[in-house]
RNA sequence: GUCCCCAUCGUCUAGAGGCCUAGGACACCGCCCUUUCACGGCGGCAGCACGGGUUCGAAUCCCGUUGGGGAUGCCA
């Protein structure tokens, strides 16, 4: 929501507003909003107001305004359009029992309070001392708005609302036509689940006499069985967990706006920047259907944008992804970030999450005389492969500027030239010697990185584990 | 239950009556490139939910059915 909401601010020269609206005291979290702040910067989507840079319209938390809605609820009062309750919860818990055991078609509260005194409703069962206030919906309120992405649409009938509650917080029906009103809001952007509360909203604009927004209503992300998103099925509800992942805010932003919006670069590139996103942006193309989040294909965007990035940019971000998330108590020595640092660029289009960079580059970082060797590289190799590993190590000492050119023609020289070996016989133990793993990145290029000095001693390691192993059987 | 929203390959989508024997992307499967793995290139598999209309003509318009989602809270 707010990326479009964002991109649709910058179109328009507009503000993009950050209101916390915290009106649930039995659902408050401690760190939530700090949660929304951090999401939102990671993903670069900054806001012109809020509430810690604060802005012309503050405060920009609910629970810091609540002074600023009773005098509407006062007004709404006196004017006949809202009155008080003083139903208990257990007494509309049971209506509402009632009311699906009849499978009725009407639903909602009965009324009951409806033109009541307290003293009159205190003789009868399920009252509260704490009254609620609820909006008095009209028969015939009107149901059909226009909304800037589906066009006209209708939308439920609404029951009497409770805009106040018992212990003076507003609930978000009324909070939300207040603040928009008086934060000068144009334009409100939610989720399709606001549709049916949207009556509700432009009848208070109406009886409040103040000119309403317009409304664009997002469809939801779904789950894989199409299920709302929930953080229960899908990680990806918390939005922070892309990053720890090892994913680029710029593919996820990207990765979003394609979620809620077709393709906008040339024939269906689906790759795109935030300015190209804004130069495109129009509601009425915002997609109308709930899309389901794919993973898979973010992932594979993600190795885009990281493929896009200069050799650098990734090193900085892929050292940064470490330090935060995978060497927290054992962090890099400045040699080790060197040594990765050169690595990268024979990583860069292997790669699609940062997380993944230190497990292809941390044999860079192992000692020679100890670097593990995985039992599938291990089994590669036999003793047919001892020569090949003499034959390398007396080519590679031989070898003047210590580069990959230098090093594949020599090695090609040797191995596969003199010795006659498939390039693929030749390699594989080469490979095996210098990083322990069947997969690597180009082998050549690994070695000049390595240097020269533990190449050999890795090449003379493996040659002598493998005699080692003769010898004993 | 009732009301509302939505409906093109497994997934994300293009398509706003003839340009569609439906195009692209991810995933998957082949082939090429190749020292491994990738990247890249080429090819393949796969879809207009169903039934009625309207029209010379429908993926596109209308109605119904089915399916999915949402709402029906002193949650947002």
């Amino acid at each position: 929501m707010s990326l479009f909401n964002l991109a649709y601010a910058r179109k328009t020269s507009g503000q993009f507003v950050l209101r916390i609206e915290d009106t649930d005291r039995e659902r408050y979290v401690a760190d939530s909003e700090a949660q929304i702040f951090d999401t939102l910067r990671w993903l670069g989507l900054d806001w012109d107001e809020g509430p810690d840079i604060g802005g012309p319209y503050g405060p920009y938390r609910q629970s810091e305004r609540l002074e600023t809605y009773r005098p509407f609820v006062d007004q709404l009062i006196a004017d006949g359009h809202a009155y008080h309750c003083w139903c208990t919860r257990e007494r509309l818990a049971e209506l509402r029992r009632e009311q699906e055991a009849s499978k009725q078609a009407v639903t909602g509260y009965d009324r009951l309070c409806y033109g009541m005194t307290e003293e009159e409703r205190a003789q009868l069962p399920g009252f509260s001392p704490t009254p609620v206030v609820r909006m008095l919906v009209p028969d015939d309120i009107e149901l059909t708005f226009t909304d800037l992405i589906r066009g006209q649409i209708a939308a439920p009938r609404p029951d009497d609302q409770v805009i106040l509650k018992a212990d003076g917080f507003p609930t978000y029906h009324l909070a939300v036509v207040v603040d928009d009103h008086l934060m000068g809001i144009t334009h409100v952007v939610r989720g399709e689940e606001w549709i049916s509360s949207t009556p509700k909203h432009l009848q208070l604009y109406r009886w409040l006499g103040w000119q309403a927004p317009a409304f664009c209503h997002m469809p939801l992300l779904r789950n894989t069985d199409h299920s709302k998103i929930s953080k229960r099925k899908n990680p990806a509800a918390r939005l922070l967990w892309f990053r720890e992942e090892g994913y680029l805010p710029e593919a996820l932003r990207n990765f979003l706006q394609l979620m809620g919006y077709p393709p906008v670069g040339h024939d269906g590139e689906e790759m795109s920047t935030f300015d190209e996103f804004v130069a495109a942006f129009d509601w009425s193309s915002v997609n109308t259907v709930g899309p389901v989040f794919d993973v898979a294909k973010l992932t594979w965007l993600n190795g885009r944008h990281i493929r896009a990035l200069s050799a650098e940019d990734l090193a900085d971000r892929v050292l940064a992804h470490i330090s935060r998330y995978q060497r927290i108590d054992d962090p890099l020595t400045t040699a080790q970030e060197e040594m990765i640092r050169r690595g990268v660029p024979l990583i860069h289009e292997r790669l699609e999450l940062l997380k993944d960079a230190l497990g292809k580059l941390d044999f860079l970082l192992a000692d020679d005389a100890t670097m593990s060797i995985d039992d599938d590289a291990r089994a590669q190799v036999g003793e047919a492969s001892v020569p090949v590993l003499d034959q390398a190590v007396n080519a590679l000492e031989a070898v003047g500027e210590w580069s990959a050119a230098a090093i594949e023609a020599a090695l090609r020289a040797s191995l596969v030239e003199e010795m006659g070996l498939k390039p693929r016989v030749a390699f594989t133990p080469v490979r095996t010697a210098i990083a322990g793993r069947r997969v690597s990145p180009p082998l050549f290029e690994s070695m000049e990185v390595l240097g020269r000095e533990s190449s050999l001693r890795r090449l003379t390691r493996l040659a002598t584990l493998l005699r080692a192993a003769q010898a004993s059987n």
